[in-house]
DNA sequence: GGTAGATTGAGACTGAGTCTCATCCTACGG
DNA sequence: CCGTAGGATGAGACTCAGTCTCAATCTACC
């Protein structure tokens, strides 16, 4: 499908994308990231962001969220394994660990007899800040 | 946000929708669905088919299922909690439940404060069928 | 400095889904 | 059985995220 990276240059475009993903605590979208750069000054191209993101979520370096109109969201996370909880208020993300979970899931891929299993989970609510 | 349902006539498009529904064991999406009910003879506009979809899975009829390109696929399921594990290759669907999931999130929720908390947690995998 | 090949970006393009609004149809009262 | 009010429908324009193209540009390396 693809080469693990003939090779992956580190370009200024590259290089700001990470920057603006460091910046933002949150789930960003691509185009909310292209306004960032674009609003601070930096030229990138939408293209750019979009294939930079995608790059990025395939080695694995950000975490890609679904939103509900089909948009993807992206974040820096901690690479080992995780989920998030986020606020369906303000947008807060917490990522959380869930070893129950995982076990499940590979109870039931056998039970049913299904290979390379993986699976998608995030949990959605109003966090305390945005209840008061 | 919106009445629980003014009126709610039963046409002869919502019918042919709801047919094509139970005649599908697996997740369809709403071109899908247009695409299945044009080829029958059957004719409904694809705004009338969204509209049908989006109210039935607002009325919790139907389940929905986020593709990976933000196409939205729906599904006549049980009517109680559960989650899917659906094949990558040929999409066959089974619904599965995990009272350890629902548990684990409740606690999730409750240790960071969050309240109204939902998930939403499908699995992905090949069926035995797909790999042989 | 010179070059191969990866990278970029403007803009055209795709495809899912939404919106508008004139027309159609269902429910219901008389 | 007919007439009417207002929900339902559908053709087609429209929005918007994301992808593709391809010439120009930049980076790594000799």
């Amino acid at each position: 499908m693809d080469e693990p990276s003939t090779t992956l240059r580190p370009t200024r475009q590259r290089r700001a994308i990470n920057e603006a993903l460091q910046g933002a605590a949150d789930f960003q979208s691509a185009q909310d990231i292209h306004d960032t750069l674009r609003r601070a000054g930096e030229k990138v191209g939408l293209a750019t962001v979009y294939r930079t993101l995608q790059a990025m979520a395939e080695a694995g370096q950000v975490d890609v969220l679904q939103g509900p109109g089909g948009e993807s969201s992206y974040r820096q996370c901690s690479t080992e394994h995780h989920h998030h909880l986020v606020c369906r208020s303000c947008g807060r993300t917490v990522e959380v660990t869930g070893p129950a979970v995982e076990s499940w899931a590979d109870a039931v891929a056998r039970e049913h007899d299904f290979a390379e299993v993986s699976h998608s989970l995030e949990l959605f609510g109003i966090c305390a800040d945005c209840r008061t």
